[in-house]
DNA sequence: CGGCTAGTTGACCAGCTTCAAGTATTGTGG
DNA sequence: CCACAATACTTGAAGCTGGTCAACTAGCCG
C-alpha cells in the first residue's frame, strides 16, 4: 500500500525486484495530516521532497489580494516536484485537500538511486516527463478551452491518472474534494463549476453524487473534452 | 553568441571553463529557420533536444478544432524541454515565432555531462527548476490574472528572463512577435490584447512602439501584475 | 501599384462572475 | 442521539470582462 509510487512508475520502467526495494527503502516513514493543513508553504525552504501515500493533495499559490490557484492536483503516489532538486525557497505551496498521509524523500537519495539503476533513472524521469506534459495540457485547458470542456478534461485526465494506481474500476471512482477545490484548479468561480457539472450531467457522459463519479461513456467525454491521452504517455514511451 | 545558453546556466551554478567546453560540446551544429515554421511537430519522434540560439520560438498545441495555445515562449539560451529525456513521441509542437537559429543537442550527451561535472548538473537542473515553475505561474496567469495583468505580468517576466542574457538596456527591449502570438500566449483574442496593451500604456508603467517595449516602472509594472521575481530562481539558489 | 499581414477601432453579444439567498449535508458538543 | 453550527451545494438575477464580427488603416514587399 506504501507504494502506489511503484505501481506508477511501472509504467514507465520495467523495474526489478531490487530497483522496487531500492526505491521503498528511499521513502521516509509516513506522516499524517488533516485537509486544509499544509506541507510546505511559499517562502519554505524544503528539506526533502514529498510523496504523497494517500488521500489527495495540491500545490497552490495564492496572490497578495486573496486569489488562490491549485497548479496541479497530487494523488497517491505523486511526488510533488521533479526527483532531481530541491528549490531553496517555495515559490508555491503544498497542501491537503483531504485527510493526507504523505512521506518525505531526500532528493540526493532519489538522485543516488537513478545513478545506481538506469532502470530506475528512466521511471523517474518518465514521472518527471508527465508531470510537465500535464502542465502543459493544464495550460491549454486555461488558455482556450471552455468551463464545461475544462470540468470534462479534468475528469478525463483523472480517470488515467487514477487508473494508473488501481484506484478506477468500472469507469468509477471518487474526487474527494469540494467544487470550490474543483473551481480553484481550474480557474472558475464554485458556482459556475456547480452550473457546468450539472451541464455535464445533463450530457448523460457521467454521474456525480456524493463524490462518486462515474463515466458513462469514457470517448464521448473525451470528444467533448478535446482530451488526447497521449499526453500522460503511458506505455514507457521514452527515450534517451 | 552560440552560448546564451551558457550564460543563462551561470545562473544557476559557477561553471568552470572545463565545464563551458564539455556543454558547448555537446551542442549540434546551429540550423535555420523562418518564422513559423516547425521544428517539430505534434506526434514526431524527436531525435534531440532543441536549444534556441536566435530569435524565439514556442512551444504549443493546436486542438481539432482549430484553436491553438502556446504553451511556452523560448528566447534565445533555453532548451526546449528538461534535459534528461526526449518522448517517444511529441504531444505538443514546437515552432519558430521568428526567424529562427537553433541547434540540436543529444539528451544522452547532456546526461553524462551531468555526470561528469556536478555543476553541470546543478546548472542544468536549476534550468529545469526554473522552467518548470515558469509553468506554474502561468497557470497562475491564466487561471486568475485578468488581461491586462496577465499581459503585464508576461512584460515582467520577459524582463527578467531577457536580461539574464543581457538582452535588456535600460528597461528596454524588444518584442520580436505579434499581437496575435501575444493573444495565443496569453489565452486571449488578438483583439483584447491590443486593447490591454492601450490599457497598459495608458498607466504610463511602460511604452510599445514598433516591437520595442520600455518599461518606465518596473516595480509599479510588478505590483500591477501581481509578478514576484521569486520562481525565477535567480541567484543560483538550488540544493540537493 | 496591389496584395498581404499587423495593428486598430466600434458595436454587439455571450460566458462567466458577482452577489445574495436558500437547501443539503456534515461535524460537534451537550 | 439530538440540536445547532459550519461547510458544501444549489439556484436566481444582474452585470462585467472579454469575445465576436466587421471594417478600416498602416506598413511591407514583390
Amino acid at each position: 500500500m506504501t507504494n502506489l509510487f511503484l505501481k506508477k512508475l511501472r509504467h514507465g520502467a520495467d523495474l526489478t525486484a531490487d530497483d522496487e526495494r531500492l526505491l521503498t527503502a528511499s521513502v521516509g516513514t509516513a506522516q499524517r495530516l488533516n485537509s486544509h493543513q499544509d506541507i510546505n508553504v511559499e517562502g519554505d525552504r524544503p528539506l526533502a521532497l514529498t510523496l504523497i501515500i494517500d488521500g489527495w493533495a495540491c500545490r497552490y499559490r495564492d496572490l497578495p489580494d486573496g486569489r488562490r490557484m491549485i497548479i496541479a492536483l497530487l494523488l497517491p503516489g505523486d511526488l510533488c516536484e521533479p526527483f532531481g532538486v530541491l528549490p531553496r525557497r517555495m515559490d508555491h505551496s503544498l497542501g491537503a485537500l483531504t485527510r493526507l498521509t504523505y512521506a518525505q524523500v531526500a532528493a540526493s537519495t532519489l538522485r543516488a538511486a537513478a545513478y545506481q539503476s538506469a532502470r530506475i533513472e528512466h521511471a523517474l524521469w518518465w514521472d518527471a516527463l508527465v508531470s510537465s506534459a500535464m502542465m502543459n495540457e493544464r495550460s491549454v485547458s486555461l488558455g482556450v478551452r471552455s468551463a464545461v470542456e475544462r470540468v470534462a478534461h479534468l475528469f478525463c485526465e483523472l480517470h488515467f491518472r487514477l487508473n494508473m494506481i488501481g484506484h478506477v474500476s468500472d469507469g468509477r471512482f471518487g474526487i474527494p474534494i469540494t467544487q470550490t477545490d474543483v473551481a480553484n484548479a481550474t480557474g472558475m468561480t464554485p458556482v459556475h463549476v456547480n452550473r457546468s457539472l450539472q451541464a455535464l450531467r445533463a450530457t448523460g457522459l457521467i454521474s456525480l453524487r456524493e463524490r462518486q463519479l462515474v463515466i458513462h461513456d469514457l470517448s464521448g467525454l473525451e470528444d467533448l473534452a478535446l482530451f488526447d491521452p497521449g499526453y500522460l504517455h503511458l506505455k514507457g514511451t521514452l527515450m534517451g
